[in-house]
DNA sequence: CAATACATTAGAATCGTTCTAAACTGATAT
DNA sequence: ATATCAGTTTAGAACGATTCTAATGTATTG
């Protein structure tokens, strides 16, 4: 709790009771991948009544600290990682759900990227039967 | 002309003039990536005037028949491809391009896919800078 | 060439997301 | 503590991509 307030304001977030609700549900230490609609549901179930606003505004103030990833996984909605370090995903489009890959692999075979163009990074996805 | 019409019919898709006129753009050998905006632009510039609504239920059609593929690259909106071959991309965000790679590239260190699920595609995106 | 099943269209509806502007609250200085 | 003020929350409006509706048009079949 106290550990809370102090992780946002490290991170420049004043730590209102909407910051400090929703930052302790993502950054418990268990990953998640979450879109503003279940991150507003899992509220609801927890009793937090959070405005929709609000709701995206935090995951893009998280976003723009560093603290969430922004994946392009669908078109129909965002989904934002609490793992913010470099790693691929299982996706399982049945499901509609996403699983980290830890391990470390590699891309080999990689042409030249267009002139003036530098790889920033590379991004696998491995979609499972439909 | 007389081949699109064939080709439509092939794929049990009736030869309306927009979707001759259509079809006959994205299917003109050179692999393109769309969106129904980008279709739409091109589509104005080339004086025939189709409405939106065609265009998107032509672009669904046309992927219906697995004549596109559907890329999930940015959730602001869908991206088509005629390259229906399994293949990866560049992905300039600040550009809003992409790029086809179509040499032969492996993934390695895959970790096994979840219980009961079978990995269906791979699929790469390499990033380029910003 | 009539019948009919399928397509096209303008405009309305929908849905995820962003914006607006008014009310609220955490931080700071007093 | 308290006033001040910048930053935050919120309901609801607005927005933009996409889908739906239902009326009109057209390719196909007999």
């Amino acid at each position: 709790m106290k550990d809370i307030k102090h992780f946002l304001r490290q991170n420049s977030l004043r730590p209102t009771k909407q910051r400090v609700i929703i930052a302790s549900y993502l950054f418990d230490g268990v990953n998640k991948h979450v879109t503003a609609e279940t991150l507003s549901n899992k509220l609801l179930k927890m009793k937090a009544g959070i405005s929709l606003a609000t709701i995206y505004n935090t995951l893009h103030d998280f976003y723009e600290k560093g603290l969430l990833k922004k994946l392009m996984i669908n078109s129909d909605r965002i989904y934002f990682d609490t793992n913010t370090e470099h790693h691929h995903h299982f996706y399982s489009k049945k499901d509609q759900k996403l699983i980290d890959i830890n391990v470390d692999m590699k891309v080999s075979g990689l042409p030249k990227p267009p002139k003036n163009k530098k790889i920033n990074k590379i991004e696998v996805l491995v979609h499972l039967d439909n």
